[in-house]
RNA sequence: GGGCGAUUAGCUCAGUUGGUUAGAGCGCUACGUUGACAUCGUAGAGGUCAGCGGUUCAACUCCGUUAUCGCCCA
C-alpha cells in the first residue's frame, strides 16, 4: 500500500489523464491472439469520420466499456476494436462545403483531385472522435484501429461485392429510386425519413381530345404534370367508363395522353381520376409498366427541370416550376380548386430536403436469400436482443424486405469494381483489381452505399477474407451495443453478411442502448443544438461522474430525458466515495493492519454483516449484468456503498477507532478496507479512474492494477442470517430513538438515556450493540431488564416486542407522544386488517403455498405483538 | 391504416419469473458543522401504481379495453 494521504477532495483533472497513459502503457487493452483463455469481444459501432462525440456515444461507449472491462476482471481475453467509418453522402457533403469555403467548386475537379482533398480532410478531423472516446475512458484495444476505407479493409469489400455478384445476387437494374437532389444521388429506403407537411391538393381540368369534356384530376406535385403521360380511372367507376380509351390533351405541355383503367385508381381519393407521371411516382412507375406507357424523365440530378419540358420551365428549380405551372394553369383556367392537404413527404436523412422518385440505373442486391438465416438466428434465440421487444420489429422489416439499392453517385467510398468494355458494350469484368488492359476498360463512376461496407464490420475488420489468428480469436464476437435507429441499417445486415460470408451470425446479444432527449423530450440533435458537450461535462463533473450518471439513469429500452444536472448525482456519489476511503485511510496503521487475516478472527454482528452485505450485493449486481440491466447494477452499487458503508458501517467503526481496544480498531480498519477494495473491484468499470486511483492507495504489493485485477462474482452459498437479523434489531433500536429524538425536538447537544424493556433472548446482543446505540443515537446510558419500570415522562417506541423508552423530563410533548402512538397504531390496525382478512379467506389458506400463509401469520403475530403494547403505553398517557 | 413502447410521490425515474407495510434521487419541511464528506448528516411530509373490466386465494406486476403521449412502418 502507498503511504501518501489522499487529497482532501477528489481532483480528477489530474487523475484521468494520468492513468489512461499508464494503462496503455501496461498495454491492458490488448486482445491476444496466442491465448488459451476465452476469448470476449465486441466491435465498436464505427463513429462517421465527420462525427464529434455526443451524448448518445457517451452512453453507448460507457456501456460498452462497462462490459469489457468487467470481463477482462474476469479473467477473459478480452478485445474490444474500435474504428470509423467513412460515411460516403456525410463526408462527401463535408469536404463538398469545405472546398467551397476555400472558393474551390467540386464540378472543377476531377475524381483523384476530389480524393485527395478528402483523404487531407480525413487525416485532419477523422481522428477527433476516436480522441474523445479515450478520454471517455474506452479501453478499446486501439492497434487494432480500422477504417471502413482502409487498404485490407477495402478489399474485403470488393471481395464480399465479387461473392455477391458471383452468386447472382447483384444486378443492375433501370428502376425509380429515392433521390436526394442535394447531394445528387440514389439513397435507400432506410435513408428516407418520413414528415407530414401541410400541403394542397390541387385540382386541374384535363380537356378530352375533340371534344367539350374534361377530366378533374387531383395531385399533390402540380410540377409533375408535366411529365404525364397517361390519366387513369378504376374500370369499375361508372362515372369515368365512357372516357376510358379517349385521349386527353395534356395542358402547358399539349402532348396527348390516354386515359386508361386501372384497379390500383381509388375512386374515393379526390376525383377518382389521376393524373399518371411514370417516371416521377412509385405507384405511377407499376402502372405505367402494366400499360407500356412512356416514361418521361423531367428533372435534372438537381431536381431542376430538364430538356423535357417546354421551354419557359427548363431549368427552373422543382419549387419555381410549381410556381409557374400553377400560375399558368390558374390564367388558362384550368386550375379548378385547391384544398389544403397533410400528406407524409419523404426527406433525405443527410441532405435533409424532400427527395425526388427519379428513374436512373442502379446496382441491386438481392436480399430474400439474405434475410432467411437472419430470421432464423434471431427467432431460434441464437441472437438475442434486449430489450427483447426489438425481435417485433426486426421481424417485420425482414419479412417484408425489398432489395437494397447499394450504388451511390459519389466520390468519395469504395467505387464499384466493375469495368465496361470500350468497344463492347456487353462485355463486363468484375474483379477486385481490374482487367488486365485497363486502357480498353471503363470503370463504373458509383461508389457503394456506406452500409454496404460497414455491414461486414465484425470480420472484415480482421481482414478478412484472409484467414488469420484474429479473427479465430475475434470471431463471432460476444455482444453488440447500439442504438435501435439503425437496427435495419446495421444490426440486421451485420447478421446477414455474417451468416452469408462467415456461415455463423456475428454477434450474441444485441443491446439496444436508450435514445436521449433533452429536459422536453426533445431528440438530441445537431440540427436543434441541444446536444451538450461530453467533453465540457467531463470537466465539470469529472468523467467518472459522468459515465456513472449516466449509466444510472439510463434504463433498459426507455428514452431518457437528460439534464446535466443529472449527473450531479455522479459527482456527489465519486465525492462521497472518495471521502469514505480517506478516512478509512486516516484511521488505518497498515502496519498493524496488514497483519490481520480477516478469515481467522472472530467477527462481531456489524462486521460480519457488512461483509455479508458486501457479498449479497456482488451476487446482485452481477445478476443484473446478466440482464443487462446497467442501471439496476449502478443504483445497488450506489445504495451499498452510500447506504451500508458510509452511513451505517463507517459510523459504527468509528467507535471502534475512537474506542479503547486497538485491536478491534484494527479489525474495523480491516474490514473497512476489503469492503472499499470490494466496492473498486464492482464499481470500476463503471467508474476506472477514481478507483484505480484509490485502488492504489489500498492494494498490497502483490495486488496487479485494479484494471486487471479479479471480479467478484459472490457466493451464494454464503449468507449470515444472525448477522442480518442481529444488525436490524441494532438498526431499528437507533433509528428508533432518533425517531423520538427528532419528533421531541431533543437537541443535538443533549443526550438521552434508554430503558429497554422485555429484552427475551436478545440481551447479549443488544448489551454487545452498547457503545454503538450510544454514539449514533447520542445516547449515554442504556438500561436493559426484564421488569424494569416506565420511566415518568418518557416517549416509547416498540421494537421487536421490546419497549424502548426515552425519558425527556421538560421536553416530552404529551399531545405529541400520544398523536405519534396513535398514528402508528392506526397504521397498525390497517395493516393487521388486510392481513386478517387474507388469513380468514378459505381459498387463500389451502391454495396459497404454505410459506406465504405461514409468513402472513408470523406478519400478523408481529404487528399485533406491537399494537398491543403500543396500546399499553397509549393507554397509560390519556 | 398497421405495429411497438410509455402512463408509479411536486419533478425525473426504479421496481427478476404475480405474494413488500410500493422505493430512489432531486425538490420541499424541521433540526444539525457531533474527530471523512454541506458535492454532507438526522428526521419528516408526499402515492386509490392513468381509467374501466377480467383471470387468480392474491394484480403495480398477467389478459382485454379506453384515454393521453412518444416512436417505427405503410
Amino acid at each position: 500500500m502507498s503511504t501518501p494521504q489522499l487529497d482532501k477532495t477528489y481532483n480528477w483533472s489530474k487523475l484521468e489523464e494520468r492513468w489512461y497513459q499508464h494503462w496503455l502503457d501496461k498495454k491492458y487493452f490488448q486482445g491476444k491472439t496466442d491465448s488459451n483463455k476465452e476469448s470476449y469481444s465486441i466491435v465498436i459501432p464505427p463513429p462517421n469520420i465527420t462525427g464529434k462525440l455526443t451524448m448518445g456515444h457517451v452512453l453507448n461507449n460507457t456501456i460498452q466499456d462497462v462490459l469489457i472491462r468487467k470481463a477482462r476482471m474476469e479473467g477473459k481475453n478480452v478485445c474490444w476494436i474500435p474504428g470509423t467509418d467513412h460515411a460516403s453522402i456525410a463526408t462527401e457533403s463535408k469536404v463538398v462545403k469545405h472546398l467551397k469555403d476555400k472558393g474551390i467548386d467540386k464540378d472543377s475537379l476531377s475524381r483523384e483531385d476530389f480524393l485527395k482533398h478528402s483523404w487531407e480532410w480525413k487525416e485532419k478531423y477523422g481522428d477527433i472522435i476516436i480522441n474523445q472516446l479515450k478520454k471517455l475512458g474506452c479501453s478499446c484495444d486501439w492497434d487494432r484501429q480500422r477504417f471502413t476505407m482502409d487498404e485490407n479493409y477495402s478489399r474485403s469489400v470488393l471481395k464480399a461485392f465479387i461473392e455477391l455478384y458471383e452468386r447472382g445476387l447483384i444486378y443492375k437494374g433501370n428502376r425509380l429510386v429515392n433521390w436526394c437532389p442535394l447531394s445528387k444521388s440514389a439513397i435507400s429506403d432506410e435513408e428516407v425519413i418520413h414528415r407530414e407537411k401541410k400541403g394542397n391538393l390541387w385540382y386541374f381540368s384535363y380537356p378530352i381530345k375533340e371534344s367539350e369534356d374534361f377530366l378533374i384530376v387531383a395531385t399533390t406535385r402540380p410540377e409533375t404534370m408535366l411529365g404525364d403521360t397517361a390519366v387513369a380511372v378504376n374500370p369499375k367507376d361508372d362515372r369515368y367508363k365512357k372516357f376510358i380509351g379517349k385521349t386527353v390533351i395534356l395542358p402547358l405541355v399539349g402532348r396527348e395522353i390516354p386515359v386508361i383503367a386501372d384497379d390500383f385508381v381509388d375512386p374515393d381519393f379526390g376525383t377518382g381520376c389521376v393524373k399518371v407521371t411514370p417516371a416521377h411516382d412509385p405507384n405511377d412507375f407499376l402502372i405505367g409498366e402494366r400499360h407500356d406507357l412512356e416514361f418521361i424523365n423531367i428533372m435534372n440530378k438537381d431536381a431542376s427541370m430538364n430538356s423535357q419540358v417546354p421551354k419557359k420551365y427548363q431549368d427552373l428549380s422543382r419549387e419555381s416550376a410549381r410556381k409557374a405551372v400553377l400560375m399558368d394553369m390558374d390564367s388558362d383556367k384550368k386550375l379548378h380548386k385547391v384544398e389544403d392537404y397533410i400528406h407524409n413527404v419523404g426527406y433525405s436523412e443527410r441532405g435533409n430536403v424532400p427527395i425526388e422518385f427519379y428513374l436512373s440505373e442502379q446496382w441491386y442486391l438481392k436480399m430474400e436469400e439474405l434475410a432467411k438465416p437472419a430470421l432464423k438466428a434471431v427467432n431460434s434465440g441464437e441472437i438475442k436482443f434486449y430489450p427483447d421487444h426489438w425481435k417485433k420489429t426486426f421481424n417485420h422489416w425482414i419479412e417484408n424486405i425489398r432489395d437494397w439499392c447499394i450504388s451511390r453517385q459519389l466520390w468519395w467510398g469504395h467505387q464499384i469494381p466493375v469495368w465496361y468494355h470500350k468497344e463492347d458494350i456487353n462485355k463486363i469484368h468484375v474483379s477486385i483489381d481490374g482487367p488486365k488492359d485497363p486502357e480498353n476498360w471503363v470503370q463504373d463512376e458509383d461508389v457503394l452505399d456506406t452500409w454496404a461496407s460497414s455491414w461486414l464490420w465484425p470480420f472484415a475488420v480482421h481482414d478478412w477474407p484472409d484467414s488469420n489468428k484474429s479473427i479465430k480469436s475475434f470471431y463471432p464476437t460476444n455482444d453488440l451495443v447500439t442504438g435501435p435507429d439503425i437496427i435495419f441499417f446495421w444490426v440486421a445486415r451485420m447478421i446477414m453478411a455474417g451468416n452469408l460470408f462467415m456461415g455463423e451470425s456475428p454477434f450474441k446479444n444485441v443491446y439496444f442502448t436508450s435514445i436521449l432527449r433533452d429536459e422536453t423530450g426533445k431528440k438530441f440533435s445537431k440540427s436543434l443544438g441541444n446536444s451538450p458537450d461530453p467533453i465540457e461535462l467531463f470537466q465539470e463533473y469529472g468523467t467518472d461522474a459522468v459515465r456513472f450518471g449516466v449509466m444510472m439513469m439510463a434504463p433498459q429500452g426507455l428514452d431518457v430525458l437528460f439534464s446535466d444536472s443529472r449527473l450531479e448525482i455522479g459527482r456527489n456519489f465519486m465525492n462521497k466515495l472518495w471521502n469514505a476511503s480517506r478516512f478509512v485511510q486516516m484511521n488505518t496503521d497498515i502496519d498493524i493492519v496488514s497483519k490481520i487475516d480477516l478469515s481467522k478472527v472472530e467477527l462481531e454482528i456489524p462486521e460480519r454483516w457488512i461483509l455479508n452485505q458486501l457479498n449479497q450485493t456482488a451476487i446482485k449486481v452481477n445478476q443484473q449484468f446478466e440482464r443487462f440491466h446497467f442501471n439496476e447494477a449502478a443504483k445497488l452499487l450506489y445504495e451499498f456503498t452510500w447506504s451500508d458503508f458510509c452511513d451505517w458501517y463507517i459510523e459504527i467503526a468509528k467507535t471502534r477507532f475512537y474506542g479503547e481496544d486497538p485491536e478491534e480498531a484494527s479489525i474495523a480498519a480491516a474490514v473497512s478496507i476489503e469492503i472499499i477494495k470490494g466496492i473498486l473491484r464492482l464499481l470500476h468499470p463503471f467508474a476506472p479512474f477514481i478507483t484505480e486511483e484509490l485502488w492504489s492507495y489500498f492494494k498490497e504489493d502483490i495486488d496487479k492494477d485494479l484494471i486487471v485485477s479479479s471480479w467478484i462474482v459472490g457466493d451464494s452459498s454464503q449468507k449470515d442470517q444472525d448477522a442480518i437479523e442481529g444488525f436490524t434489531i441494532l438498526k431499528e433500536i437507533v433509528t428508533s430513538v432518533r425517531m423520538i429524538r427528532s419528533g421531541m425536538n431533543v437537541p443535538h447537544s443533549k443526550q438521552a438515556d434508554l430503558i429497554i424493556r422485555n429484552v427475551n433472548g436478545e440481551k447479549l446482543k443488544i448489551e454487545s450493540f452498547d457503545r454503538i446505540i450510544k454514539a449514533l443515537a447520542n445516547i449515554s446510558t442504556i438500561t436493559i431488564g426484564k421488569d424494569l419500570e416506565k420511566p415518568e415522562q418518557s416517549a416509547t417506541a416498540i421494537v421487536k416486542k421490546m419497549e424502548l423508552f426515552v425519558p425527556l423530563k421538560g421536553l416530552i410533548n404529551l399531545e405529541q407522544e400520544i398523536n405519534r402512538l396513535s398514528k402508528r397504531s392506526n397504521d397498525l390496525k390497517t395493516y393487521m386488517l388486510g392481513v386478517e382478512n387474507k388469513l380468514a379467506n378459505e381459498s387463500f389458506i389451502n391454495k396459497a403455498p404454505k410459506n406465504v400463509v405461514d409468513n402472513e401469520k408470523k406478519k400478523l403475530n408481529e404487528m399485533n405483538e406491537e399494537f398491543e403494547l403500543i396500546k399499553t403505553n397509549l393507554d397509560m398517557l390519556k
